[in-house]
RNA sequence: GGAGAGGUGACCGAGUGGUUGAAGGUACUGGUCUUGAAAACCAGCGUGCAGCAAUGUACCGAGGGUUCGAAUCCCUCCCUCUCCGCCA
């Protein structure tokens, strides 16, 4: 495509059947929905809601009764020659159902405008409260002190430059060089040899995907301001900020068979990022960048199934750290933090003998039923009963941080790099760098 | 990008504006038959919303329109396929 053709924006679809919670849930506990709003700091108003679902559904069963009787007076036309009376009858039965259908759909456009924002509940572990509540659960390793920022380390070693990279895209941009742009490479294989080895299925994926997916697996909407994805103008379409949003789409609308669940993905993709707002904290060097590379894990489950299959994901994480030696710990996220698909968030935090402290290295979340009833996608039980899949996802590896990571706990005092063992097959069997 | 052909249920595939939520076939489920299996035969078999249920209603790519009535007619858009062009 050389061009790119401007086309009048689509008009937000409203996908009535569609909605962020179940509204029968909503119904039923409206105040447990209230609350865990408030805990993650979204300022939603379930009385309002539960207003507007009542509306919608008054109005539902006016067009029903409505619909029904136009139905019966033309049935009654079949086959013969319409009387003037029935066709009088049926124009104005038509007047009055055009007039309650525009209400009817004001109506669910409103209710869904605001079933929109209304985030996920949580699971009954997780924190209430900010960030500083999160709760360490674990730690590994042996924590360092004392290194070289990996932006020096590198830059001596024409490993990485970031002024290229500015003066090619922009700010936080960047070229990886020789024994970097490899050890990447071999940190992506590590990590893709051990999901392969667990029978992960391994896709690439469209690093582009339109606004339904987006918003579906609860990236920010086009009109948000705070939005840190990149949109294509003129395509209604975003770059991914990470394989997480096309592996969610994967099975739109699709009703799987119970028998094929659980399904485990390993997706690769960049991950682009706005970071808007974010120059001013501590994010020199790869740490926070426009993109990076990332190998990302995701599971498509039963309902019973999603917790532990949330544990399982993060023990691979571990395993992939453990291996790797980097030392970390494993926090659970509090509720402010999780954003509005999770239900549980663990983050795993690399020790950081740089700035004497854990950074966020990691990131697996159990999305419930959140990003798949936005996505109808549900599953066949063998009784026959169709309900809402869960949706998992887990970082793997994210491949610019993981060499923060390694850089900061490898380095040697005469400035090479070892490299960790479990990384050598894949770099040619070398072990410093 | 140009020209043409299409988008119907898990899949294939009929469908004249009203008798089509949708023929027929395949797959699947249950049953009969059989030592067992296959075959054959009988029956069942979409999703959402409302309702205890009966049932009502909506959905034939999406959105609008015409009509008393639209899967069927009109418009716009999306997607797929074939040929041409271009290209890793």
């Amino acid at each position: 495509m050389s061009t790119t053709t401007v086309r009048l924006a689509t008009p937000p679809q409203i996908i009535y059947n569609q909605t962020m919670l179940d509204i029968k849930y909503i119904r039923e506990n409206p105040d447990a929905v209230q609350t865990a709003a408030k805990n993650k700091g979204y300022a939603v108003n379930i009385a309002e809601l539960l207003e507007s679902d009542k509306t919608r559904r008054d109005l539902q069963g006016e067009t029903d009764a409505l619909r029904e009787k136009r139905n019966a007076i033309s049935a009654q036309m079949k086959g013969g020659k319409p009387s003037p009376e029935l066709i009088e009858q049926g124009k104005l039965i038509k007047d009055e159902l055009s007039h309650i259908e525009n209400r009817l759909r004001e109506a669910d456009e409103n209710f869904a405008k605001i079933m929109m924002g209304i985030p996920n509940v949580m699971a009954d572990d997780v924190p209430i409260g900010g960030e500083e509540l999160s709760v360490e659960i674990r730690t590994w390793g042996e924590r360092k002190s004392g290194a070289i920022d990996h932006v020096d380390f590198c830059e001596k070693r024409d490993w990485l430059d970031f002024e290229r990279g500015a003066k090619v895209a922009g700010a936080k941009f960047y070229y990886l060089k020789n024994e970097l742009a490899l050890l990447e490479n071999a940190i992506y294989q590590f990590a893709l040899g051990k999901l392969i080895a667990k029978n992960f299925t391994f896709m690439t994926v469209p690093h582009m995907v339109n606004q339904r997916t987006a918003e579906g697996a609860g990236f920010a909407p086009k009109s948000d301001k705070e939005s840190n994805e990149y949109f294509i103008d003129g395509e209604n379409m975003m770059l991914v900020g990470t394989a997480e949003a096309p592996l969610t789409g994967y099975h739109a609308d699709e009703i799987l068979d119970e028998d094929d669940l659980p399904l485990f993905y390993a997706g690769y993709s960049p991950c682009y990022r706005r970071e808007a707002g974010t120059y001013g904290k501590h994010t020199r060097g790869l740490f926070r960048v426009h993109q990076f590379n990332k190998l990302e894990m995701y599971a498509f489950c039963l309902p019973e199934q999603s917790a532990d299959i949330h544990e399982k994901i993060l023990a691979i994480e571990e395993e992939i750290w453990q291996e790797l030696e980097i030392p970390y710990h494993v926090i659970n996220i509090a509720s402010g933090d999780l954003g509005a698909p999770a239900a549980k968030k663990y983050d795993i935090e690399y020790w950081s003998p740089v700035d004497a402290k854990y950074r966020e290295l990691t990131s697996c979340s159990n999305c419930t039923d959140y990003q798949a009833r936005n996505l109808n996608i549900r599953v066949r039980r063998k009784n026959g009963a169709i309900e809402t899949v869960h949706t998992l996802n887990g970082t793997a590896v994210a491949l610019a941080r993981s060499l923060v990571a390694i850089i900061e706990n490898y380095q040697l005092p005469d400035g090479r790099l070892r490299v960790p063992i479990a990384l050598q097959s894949f770099m040619n069997e070398m072990e410093i760098l």
